[in-house]
DNA sequence: ACCTGAACACCGTTCAAGT
DNA sequence: ACCTGAACACCGTTCAAGT
């Protein structure tokens, strides 16, 4: 506890220490813009969930005021808006050529969605309640044109589309809030052996299921159903 | 603007008036219970949204003070389970018989889950971030005996349920997001007529969809491959 | 057993102002 | 053009206390 070694400080402390200045702060902040607003919030979101982004906290990480984020930003919604599409960017297939399995293409984009919103676990749940952003869009409109040419007639396009987006945020939505909850599958669990549920005890449904198993089954009969052929 | 009548507000008014004190008040309240305090809970978020639901409003509304309702609930999340739910109880199907169309129960079961959310738009994006309580475990259980007695092998169970979830869920949570939001829609459908959109602006995805219709095609090709025959 | 108000440590955002 | 601090109107919850 020496007292000497304060002076080093320089002339910034006034009260205790700045005991949040972390270390890998580079002390001197490149300036404020909306990508490193975005990327920071991702980070957030990441690492706190959907009630640990802040507009105070995201201030500090960034090191400015609150209120300089509103020059860059209209409110706290464009910050969840940003950083949701800003997570569901698609690269594209391994190869680009025409291909002919229609049908492996759309189960690559269909996965890679998946896995890209179970890289943020925030975002599965936050998707349905916000606007739709261009690469939410994107991956509609490839998914839309992969089918068409796949031969799903015009008719029954949006309903194949809907059917299959429905199906994956479903998946999403469940398994990534089976992760994050474990103490609640527990509590849940234990409630399934008071006698009132002897069916999925014994299927052991909340602890067994095989979720990458169970998404690629579905989707399967979701597609033959939906394109046959 | 008659001061004089002022008078009349008796003893209470000290400020300007009790401009919230709403007619349907009764003036003396029922005791405070879990029960009172649940279904005002959903009254709040039916008609507010889930931001809507506040300790302090929902007190309000039930004319006591905030810190009276930790008397019965240990936090707000426990107020957001016990509504969401008191929401899903299940009263079966029409006849109780032993039927043979295994099918037809399990879509009006499915129907019927998916016209609960919908009737209270907050609780299906909800859900999937909430502990499974006992009207959600009974759905399970129902759904999972329906299906074994349809002849799903065990080891099919899981796969065949999660699916059926998955699909109810997505589809109720994208239904939902879109009744509520129409601004977003149109939004939406402004930034498609740019030019990188052009399959799902053709099919006009975000505007003409036949959510019902949709809904129920896509159960069927998933109950087609989950239980043939 | 049931209810309460004051207080604490937070929020998002407006506003008027600084450079 | 970009950033800021003070202030406002809210939050959920702890605590010590009342009946």
């Amino acid at each position: 506890m020496a007292v000497k070694r304060n002076g080093t400080q320089g002339k910034r402390s006034q009260r205790i220490s700045v005991s949040l200045q972390s270390v890998q702060e580079p002390l001197s902040e490149p300036p404020l813009s909306l990508e490193r607003i975005v990327a920071t919030a991702v980070e957030l979101l990441d690492a706190q969930g959907v009630d640990g982004l802040t507009m105070r906290r995201l201030a500090d990480r960034l090191g400015s005021g609150v209120m300089s984020l509103y020059w860059h930003v209209d409110n706290k919604e464009e910050v969840f808006d940003l950083a949701l599409d800003s997570v569901l960017e698609y690269r594209g297939p391994p190869q680009m050529v025409e291909s002919q399995d229609w049908r492996g293409e759309v189960v690559h984009m269909l996965d890679d969605w998946r896995a890209s919103m179970l890289r943020h676990p925030w975002s599965a749940s936050l998707l349905p309640r916000r606007a739709l952003g261009p690469n939410i869009l994107g991956r509609l409109e490839l998914l839309s044109k992969t089918l068409s040419r796949a031969g799903v007639a015009d008719t029954d396009l949006n309903v194949a589309i809907w059917s299959l987006w429905n199906y994956v945020m479903g998946a999403t939505i469940t398994r990534g809030s089976f992760d994050l909850s474990d103490d609640d599958r527990a509590a849940a669990q234990q409630r399934l052996t008071s006698e009132r549920y002897p069916t999925i005890e014994r299927s052991r449904l909340l602890l067994d299921s095989d979720w990458d198993g169970a998404f690629r089954k579905g989707l399967d009969f979701l597609l033959d159903g939906l394109a046959p052929g």
